[in-house]
DNA sequence: GGCAAGTTGGCCGG
DNA sequence: CCGGCCAACTTGCC
């Protein structure tokens, strides 16, 4: 039997390693590569320009890419519940294929989408490539929960094996017997979004950094798999947030949209690794992939992973409403340099440093302004051009000492930790001209300076810079009195019944236990 | 009991 | 002046 198919992009904007596009191109007639563009899905997260156009980028890409195939992109508007069984039957379609998803919005869509393809008669092919595993068989692999540490998460790994390898992409040869129907009036109709279609305004752009698509993924990746010691030596940690140039590949992007397949980047690793001493997880390149799948199968497995109500990993703690802290966080105006020149990096670039994120992110929640990390999440929703409903949550429960990470004692300072990799703060020049001509002395501190120097650098803090929005040092201390509290909260069982700890030591307390508390005591 | 990607700032010894 | 150690201090897992 020959098959009318859909092919339906959703992430995975790309045609190599994509196994249900293959399977669409199998003993198929007509084929319709769609993208459904919902105007309705905005609606609950906002999403900024730079993201917007990278998809466009990314959506123009494809279209090319299927042209070589003498295919074209349907990008089509509408909900997909409603926009689906009208190109069901349009197109006398009997089957579509599509990359699984495990976001929960996207998993109760599909379910949805699922029942109509059943209704209509439709067989409907899921193949997993997003990420490099099942993460059921993971959840499944550790007894039905989801792990909770990423050494925890290496352990059920070693039982799983590698992943698996890339499949090739299409060629004229899968497309033969194969056509792509299409009439004069395809731009008009399925044509890709411009910008002002989205309700953007063009002008309000700032020059693209990162131009989103597969072509421009692959490239990307060559460019670093050539510089094979480099490879062989990434230690993500030793990586510097405020680089003028960025300090690492920022591929992200390119995966979160599926321009560039995980598994793909993880085989390239493994050829460059082949044979040579390299680095290994969590600090490695691989490691930066388990990470993602670590934080992938945390979202899959724990209910309500984006919020702190009803989140049994999460800590709850009494984050304060305070919309002004938010707002100068988010524009760039909170007074430490270091801060606000990373939110004009995120907002023009759309896209900071791993550490630049720690740095805003625990400056935002616990370390300073204690708001809560979900309004952190919605607004690197809206300017991440890499953000990751399952990173992001994980990320921020991360940096928030909510979850997964506990030891919120540890608080970067919006002052020093920058300098470790960026003395003369040629980073906060950069973004922020207007502190340009600060001497360095004061460049993470302008308000220290003295009124002479400020008139001298031609920027007067209180008047054409903010004053520092909190003072880090006394808020800091107070907040991780908070957090202790938030802890202490968390766990009733300890509080009424403290016998238990005196329990347990009462018989095996050894003479080094008698001098850690006694040291602890004189200290 | 010890260890875990990603702190800071103070103190001590060289 | 520099590197190293320590305290501040938690949970999950081995």
């Amino acid at each position: 039997m020959t098959h009318n198919c859909i092919h339906w992009f959703r992430k995975g904007l790309r045609l190599h390693d994509n196994p249900a596009l293959i399977a669409a191109m199998r003993d198929c007639k007509q084929l319709y590569p769609v993208f459904i563009l919902d105007p309705w899905y905005p609606n609950n997260t906002k999403i900024g320009i730079n993201r917007w156009r990278f998809l466009i980028g990314a959506l123009k890409d494809l279209d090319c890419s299927l042209r070589e195939l003498n295919s074209r992109l349907f990008v089509v508007r509408g909900k997909p519940d409603e926009v689906l069984p009208e190109l069901f039957n349009k197109w006398k379609i009997t089957r579509l294929t599509f990359e699984v998803d495990t976001e929960p919005h996207s998993l109760q869509r599909d379910e949805e989408v699922l029942k109509l393809a059943r209704d209509h008669g439709v067989e409907v092919i899921q193949k997993i490539s997003h990420t490099l595993y099942n993460l059921e068989r993971i959840i499944d692999e550790n007894h039905g929960k989801a792990p909770l540490t990423y050494v925890r998460f290496q352990t059920v790994l070693k039982g799983v094996g590698p992943p698996k390898r890339p499949v090739p992409p299409p060629t004229l040869g899968n497309m033969k017997g194969v056509s792509t129907p299409c009439t004069d009036k395809h731009e008009e109709k399925y044509g890709i979004p411009t910008l002002d279609e989205l309700g953007q305004d063009p002008q309000l752009a700032c020059p693209e950094v990162y131009p989103g698509g597969e072509q421009e993924a692959l490239k990307r990746l060559d460019e670093y798999m050539d510089k094979q010691a480099w490879v062989c030596s990434f230690e993500k940690p030793q990586t510097s947030p405020n680089a003028l140039s960025p300090s690492t590949t920022v591929l992200s992007p390119y995966i979160r949209f599926g321009c560039l397949s995980a598994r793909t980047f993880w085989w390239r690793l493994s050829a460059v690794y082949q044979g040579k001493k390299h680095s290994q997880p969590p600090v490695s390149l691989h490691g930066q992939l388990l990470w993602r799948e670590f934080f992938y199968t945390a979202a899959l497995g724990v209910p309500n992973f984006n919020k702190m109500e009803g989140n049994p990993v999460c800590v709850q703690v009494d984050w304060d409403n305070n919309p002004d802290h938010l707002a100068a966080w988010r524009e760039a105006r909170t007074g430490f340099p270091f801060i606000d020149a990373i939110m004009t990096q995120l907002r023009q670039e759309g896209w900071i440093h791993h550490l630049a994120r720690h740095a805003v992110a625990c400056f935002l929640t616990r370390g300073d302004l204690w708001v809560s990390w979900e309004e952190g999440q919605k607004v690197f929703e809206e300017l991440l051009l890499d953000a990751d409903w399952a990173l992001n949550a994980g990320n921020w429960q991360w940096l928030s000492a909510s979850a997964f990470f506990h030891q919120y004692y540890r608080v970067y300072s919006p002052i020093a930790f920058g300098k470790k990799t960026d003395k003369h703060g040629d980073y906060i020049k950069k973004y922020l001209p207007l502190l340009k001509k600060f001497p360095e002395q004061y460049i993470y501190e302008p308000w220290k300076a003295p009124r002479s120097v400020q008139e001298q650098a031609g920027c007067i803090v209180g008047k054409d810079y903010p004053r520092p929005i909190v003072e880090h040092e006394v808020i800091s201390k107070k907040n991780i009195q908070r957090m202790k509290a938030a802890y202490a909260k968390r766990s009733p069982q300890t509080d009424e019944s403290p016998a238990k700890e005196k329990g347990k030591k009462h018989k095996g307390e050894s003479i080094k236990d008698m001098l850690t508390k006694k040291k602890k005591k004189s200290a």
